[in-house]
RNA sequence: GGAGGGAUACCCAAGUGGCCAACGGGAUCAGACUGUAAAUCUGACGGCUCCGCCUUCGAAGGUUCGAAUCCUUCUCCCUCCA
């Protein structure tokens, strides 16, 4: 296998579509680092695994030696990509933009090698292009090609507005690679409209097209819907480490393979043979650990990934205690304190109506003890640790 | 500008004078089973000083012994016409 051959293994791992990977090939083979592009809106800085993806493909091409630029959208961003959306949005001020585009930064440098990454603004070539320049971009384009585009057409269709400047965006989207003259450009899969575009562009620039990886979109904690911080199925890159251990140990075994391929750094070989352990009848959980642990490694580092594993064993298998927990002190002020009342003031649940279900339940403990009697009353004075369910935990002493 | 339809708990959605703290589904939470799996099963799912009481059905008033349900005004959303 030539060493194109295999990096053109690598690159299409995982994706969703390559256009065109004959294109690619000639452009993998001529031996120079390619411009690889992937375009960012600064609109929500609060990365998560799903965006990941994305970057982790950057990053594959940055170990194969190409050139990754790494594109913020500070210009675009006062339109508001319209991709997926069935109504406008709201623009971004100047100020929000920058401010996301710094923590933007800092959360993708966990993945990306600094050294090896370009940071572009798109600003740099819009704002000099004034208001002759985007008419005659806008000359480049047709109405009827732009309403091709699915979800304009359908908010077309069913009489949704769609203000001017929303059209903007894929034509400026697309002259950002004529601009940074990209040899490849990343996206996920909902992008491709977007993507394409860019190559029309470079073709009436003189340019070569861009060849188009669209990545697909991550599936969240339940499998089912996307991973979205608004459907709550998310593993946040900030996370700590024993919450995103968790929170991926929880995930079916079905979906821990899609997430071997999306989000490991393992090679496919590797991630074949864990598979074929598993019909082997290797325990599947145990799998599941290697990656929890790849992956909280990843942004936390070999220790804490080490000690999540570790506090979870001890805390799931062996159901002790863990040393971390909040520490809560109440004042009875002289009176005895119903024990709902100290789980609603201790923050374990939040209202004394679900601190009185819970109990009946059966899933409140003190000190590893379950207490199912919903009048028990605390004595004043002392200390304790009170459990809620199997994970939430406060050590409480009241005075 | 005109005509019509709608707003119910986290989401979807029943309910058209008392049996409504409000059917059902989803999400969520707890318990059982486990690998903290997933699936499944059981239960809960407005609040409180919790075997009783208090506040909810877009908002404000009104009718009534009694309203989510009837009346008035207001706010917002949608559809059709212009």
């Amino acid at each position: 296998m030539h060493a194109f051959e295999e990096a053109l293994e690598l690159i299409k791992r995982g994706s969703e579509e390559l256009l065109v990977e004959a294109e690619l090939n000639e452009k993998l083979k001529s031996g120079r680092p390619l411009r690889i592009k992937a375009g960012f809106d600064p609109t929500a800085p609060d990365l998560h695994l799903g965006h990941t993806v994305l970057i982790n493909k950057l990053r594959h091409f940055q170990d194969l030696g190409h050139h990754v630029m790494f594109l913020i959208g500070d210009f675009t961003g006062m339109i508001g990509d319209p991709t997926g959306k069935n109504a406008t949005r709201p623009p971004l001020s100047r100020e929000q933009i920058l401010d996301n585009a710094t923590t933007y930064r800092e959360q993708v440098f966990k993945i990306l090698d600094p050294e090896k990454t370009e940071v572009c603004f798109n600003s740099r070539w819009f704002e000099p292009m004034g208001a002759s320049g985007m008419i005659r971009l806008a000359a480049l384009h047709t109405v009827a090609r732009m309403l091709e585009r699915d979800d304009f057409a359908k908010r077309y269709r069913s009489g949704q507005p769609i203000a001017i400047h929303e059209l903007l965006y894929p034509l400026c989207q697309g002259y950002d690679s004529v601009a940074m003259k990209a040899d490849v450009e990343l996206g996920g899969s909902d992008q491709k409209f977007n993507l394409l575009v860019g190559r029309e562009l470079q073709k009436h620039f003189g340019q070569a097209p861009q060849c188009i990886l669209t990545m697909p979109l991550l599936e969240g904690l339940d499998g089912v819907n996307k991973m979205s911080k608004s459907l709550g199925n998310y593993v946040g890159i900030d996370e700590a480490p024993g919450e995103m251990f968790g929170k991926l140990m929880s995930i079916s075994d079905g979906l821990m393979w899609r997430y071997f391929d999306l989000l490991s750094f393992r090679r496919a070989e590797a991630i074949a043979a864990l598979k074929e352990a598993v019909t082997e009848g290797r325990n599947p959980r145990d799998v599941k650990v290697l990656l929890a642990q790849e992956i909280v490694e990843r942004f936390h580092g070999a220790s804490a990934a080490q000690r999540a594993l570790a506090d979870f064993d001890a805390r799931f298998r062996q159901g002790t205690i863990p040393d971390d927990i909040p520490e809560v002190s109440l004042s009875a002020a002289g009176q005895p304190l119903t024990l709902a009342q100290v789980l609603k003031q201790a923050g374990l649940t939040a209202s004394t109506s679900e601190a009185f279900r819970l109990i009946e339940q059966g899933g409140v403990r003190i000190d590893g003890t379950r207490i199912a009697d919903s009048k028990v009353v605390l004595s004043s004075q002392g200390c304790f640790v009170l459990q809620v369910g199997k994970r939430k935990f406060a050590r409480v002493s009241i005075t």
